[in-house]
DNA sequence: TGCACTTCTATTGTATACAAAATCACCCCG
DNA sequence: CGGGGTGATTTTGTATACAATAGAAGTGCA
């Protein structure tokens, strides 16, 4: 599936990024140049720039002495990358709301309805569902064309809290996020910016409150 | 005043930075690796390294085969940037209105009063005004205890025609700045993130619009 | 002339060796 | 037993050489 002739520290970015995303790292723990590298069997010079990626992502952070360490947030960070999230994602669907095409209307309902199938399964495939998920989120934002907010937006997405604790959410807080996703693709139909961003608001919000609940089950 | 222990990627950085900002840099042209190590003095290694940084600062882009060039935008963009700016400084400075401590407040007025002090000269001192300007968002976002917001400013500001453009204001648009800046000061005194979120908008808002006219003259 | 193909050159990518810096462990002295 | 320094070890930083790739410039053939 991947180009085999991938330059190695694109190697490096995608297995580094795996290894903590999937939460096989452990929040805190250092990681040395070293170790990363043979983690993915390249020398040091395009793990580090694989790491600088990885920093501007936050999914790594430095000490004062430069050693590198896997992210770990307080809960109040959660909260305000969240929010950040929600203003930068509700304006770009704004911009979409203006720029938006027949041919990328379809698609986004195309990446709904496989979003949906992964879904209504006995058991959801909740792997499928993040990558459509993903999809339906990364098309809106090329759709917006704005490439400050493109660069913007990987510090503020994909953070392995949010990803792991995506396996608990129920099937009815999953269906929700493709009712969240009909309704802004109606917006769009229309294209109304102020009804794009509203939704689009309230579809991250929500998605944090149930992150919340998973994350923190009350008793 | 800078450390002349500096290590070298940081020499590279600054010296790049400096010479993209400052217009020796011509938008568009091509930036090649050696041609940096020699204008920076150091091997491509750090190099390399200060260049990634400037990459997400968006002052230097990459062409799909990996080339170099100086950042180059259009009018669109450099609005898309002043809209994004003020929506995530005021959100930085609601922030900073619930966190704010006296002292914090009181370098604020001290910085604001050496404004007032660059532009109240016979012909104000813009490179002083600019440096002041920079400390005075720089503590408000210092003071809003967000790491991420801290991340993705530099990728908002600081931005070539917007400097160049600076030496062009007139005596009562940079004292407009001035008194914006109190206006915050009042809103953090009063603790009110609201206020100072409105006051924060306007401000950048009005600066884009006084950038706009400075950068294309109406006859 | 036009256009494919091939060589050559410019530029970026990678590995490695060594230098610098930070951390750690230990020992000595009080 | 504690504190401070000192040497060893780990880790990051830098330079350099070479490899791989993209772009430019020719070259020959129709």
């Amino acid at each position: 599936m991947v180009d085999p002739m991938m330059p190695a520290s694109e190697t490096a970015y995608q297995k580094i990024r795996t290894f903590i995303l999937q939460g096989e790292a452990i929040p805190g723990m250092q990681l040395t140049e070293e170790k990363l590298s043979e983690i993915s069997g390249v020398s040091r010079t395009p793990v580090r720039d694989a790491v600088r990626r990885l920093e501007n992502e936050m999914l790594v952070v430095r000490s004062a002495s430069k050693r590198l360490f896997v992210a770990d947030w307080s809960e109040g960070e959660v909260d305000e990358m969240f929010t950040l999230r929600a203003m930068l994602e509700a304006h770009a669907a704004a911009r979409a709301a203006s720029r938006i095409d027949d041919d990328t209307l379809e698609l986004l309902h195309k990446i709904n309805t496989e979003l949906k199938d992964a879904v209504n399964q006995s058991s959801p495939d909740v792997t499928s569902f993040l990558e459509a998920n993903r999809r339906f989120h990364d098309l809106i934002l090329e759709c917006a064309q704005s490439p400050r907010l493109n660069k913007l937006m990987p510090a503020l997405v994909e953070q392995p809290v949010v990803r792991q604790t995506a396996h608990q959410y129920t099937k009815t807080q999953l269906n929700q996020s493709a009712i969240d996703h009909d309704e802004l693709i109606a917006a769009f139909t229309a294209k109304d910016a102020d009804w794009a961003k509203s939704v689009m608001t309230s579809h991250i919000r929500r998605a944090f409150h149930s992150f919340s609940m998973a994350a923190v089950p009350k008793p």
